[in-house]
DNA sequence: CGGGAATGGTTGTCGCGACAAGTTTGCTGT
DNA sequence: ACAGCAAACTTGTCGCGACAACCATTCCCG
């Protein structure tokens, strides 16, 4: 194959997303470790049942959500329900489906661990941009999720916020 | 703390951002292992050292350039030496200091792996954004990684290409 | 209604990264 | 000149995530 190289406008570019892709994630994580004892994805799962119109969600359909493979999601929810904040219980309906369960302790600790961490984002993301920059953001992801995605497996995440008014539910979603 | 909770433009953007940070990564990590048996993190330390004058590199030095922490790179540079990749050489001047050379097995493995990283990046990053947004998004970068490198510790690696002509050394960057 | 294929989850193993010591070398002050 | 401190790495331990293998259930279809 012709390797086409990078010139120097893409450079530029390539070498601070890939900067922000190494240090952001390890922000947000230590954050909420020292704060909440909480991964990052942990808090995410526990976010987005707290979202969820009956604090219920199968398996797969989290996985979508937050990101993630179901073997990771596996593993992740047997520790929070080891910590009593989600709960497993398989739906009658369907046997092969795992309905997760977020617990009273699980809301408790997503509520108690939101304001910290929406502040972390703030403060890293939100407020060193322009409202302008953060249209381009948000255009410049679906690009590249586009890419990432391409079965559009995982469309429905995030995108589930454009339009309609004002959020009501805490967490950062 | 008053906790200002996101509005909807700011978290269309921070969920897009989300998704990204967690797919990226995975996708470029899975075809260097798949195509040259190197991680993201292992290719970019061998790239680094291959774009130096003298193939050489200090590790607290190299550490800032790949933006990872020390502990992380000992452990890395002493796997890479394992593989006959790297050496490590102790400089005589400064006894507490190691210097990280990069072998010819190593230079022939990078150069190797170099085309088909650049092409992932290519087709998962730049061809998916028009050269404007290739812009916003440096300024962008810049914005966030002031806030995520505020001490400048490691400003130097991300603005070693801003200005001057082309590039002529092969990997990335 | 019986036998694949496909869906939905779980489990096991292995390797990397984070964090916290520990160690050696160089610097600084008095 | 020696005490103490900082710099530069290294090492050890632990936990999470990737991958692959596996099991159970449901669908499909002649």
């Amino acid at each position: 194959m012709d390797t086409p190289w990078l010139d120097r406008p893409q450079l530029r570019a390539w070498i601070r997303l890939r900067a922000v892709l190494a240090l952001l994630p390890g922000v947000l994580d230590a954050q909420l470790r020292r704060d909440a004892g909480l991964t990052e994805f942990e808090y995410q799962v526990l976010a987005t049942l707290s979202e969820t119109p009956g604090r219920t969600l199968r398996m797969t359909e989290l996985s979508r959500l937050s990101n993630a493979t179901l073997p990771r999601l596996s593993h992740v929810v047997t520790r929070l329900q080891g910590r009593g904040l989600v709960e497993r219980c398989s739906c009658p309906e369907n046997r092969r489906t795992t309905n997760v369960l977020l617990t009273d302790d699980g809301w408790e600790k997503v509520r108690q661990a939101a304001p910290g961490h929406v502040a972390t984002v703030h403060h890293h993301v939100i407020d060193a941009l322009t409202g302008e920059q953060l249209e381009q953001l948000t255009a410049i992801g679906d690009a590249l999720l586009t890419r990432l995605d391409p079965s559009g497996t995982m469309a429905a995440t995030y995108t589930r916020y454009d339009g309609a008014p004002e959020p009501q539910a805490p967490a950062d979603g």
